[in-house]
DNA sequence: GACTGATTGTTGGTATTCAAACTATCCTAG
DNA sequence: CTAGGATAGTTTGAATACCAACAATCAGTC
């Protein structure tokens, strides 16, 4: 079934036939947002797949290993996650040893997060894995306009 | 607490104050395109708030309107969706009676997707949401831009 | 025509997400 | 110093997602 293509033959699509018509979802950047950073994010859990860490816990753990002393309010705000998401990833990470939870005697409220050795190791290892990934969708963008589609979707994430 | 920021205050950020170190994650490509697809995503969300339809059914339901009689793994496929995930969303589709799901003759494993006038109805509808939606992202990303930032995701989502 | 392997869609299990409601604590007015 | 509203974090509930395992069906091969 995928011969006799016919139309579109010439185009090198990731399965090769996926010759659909999107309609106006062509042209629409929300649509492809979604596309691409599901498949980044795909390849990125593929590629640290045995260390139970997913993206959205890399992040967690570099923004921490960054900030110091955190909350888990502005956590939330860096990594674009509401606080109620964080509080079961924290906790798993808290019970791996990975971050400690301190509590903050000027609002007892809140609490100040940091990365423990063991985290801050496994953040380093990790890291190097991110780096390698983020490699390949340099290339793909294309080391001349990195800065530029960074900055663009930096300023869509405004919205 | 916001009063004497001293570092980096002249960036206005969205809320004001998130003036956080990112690290390597300041140069991820994933990291961005994260962020700013789930801005998107809530901004369409908040948009057709009433329609009980987010992103991933209008893109489900475009497409079979633009493919009538696709079947639910080139859906997925062209979706970037599982096919397990898309079983209970066209369960739901089909109970609001905006999709049909007709057995295929020739394969009886398989089903051909197409909508009912409702959903073209429907689809129309939101369509025009959707557009205006994608307007203000245009606006972000510059209508100069829009072709070249659209092919790069397209390259990003094939990975 | 029967066997083997691939494919379609469903089910079950687990993970992640947001939003809303809640508790504890803080801060400001008076 | 007390009352009010704001804020930090947790809990709960509904949605959405993947993956792995499964039944039904198809498509070759012999």
């Amino acid at each position: 079934m995928a011969k006799s293509l016919g139309k579109a033959g010439r185009r090198r699509e990731k399965n090769a036939e996926e010759a659909l018509r999107l309609g106006p979802l062509a042209d629409f950047i929300g649509f492809h947002l979604r596309l691409a950073q599901e498949a980044s994010f795909q390849a990125f859990a593929r590629r640290v797949r045995g260390y139970q860490m997913r993206p959205g816990r890399f992040a967690v753990l570099a923004l921490i290993g960054e900030n110091p002393g955190i909350s888990q309010t502005a956590l939330g705000r860096a990594a674009g996650r509401d606080k109620s998401t964080l509080t079961p990833a924290l906790n798993d990470l808290v019970r791996r040893a990975l971050v400690k939870r301190r509590r903050v005697a000027s609002d007892r409220r809140s609490y100040a997060l940091s990365l423990t050795v063991k985290g801050k190791r496994l953040l380093d290892e990790l890291t190097l894995h991110a780096r390698a990934h983020d490699r390949v969708l340099d290339e793909i963008v294309g080391l001349r306009h990195k800065a530029g589609f960074i900055r663009t979707l930096r300023r869509l994430a405004m919205v």
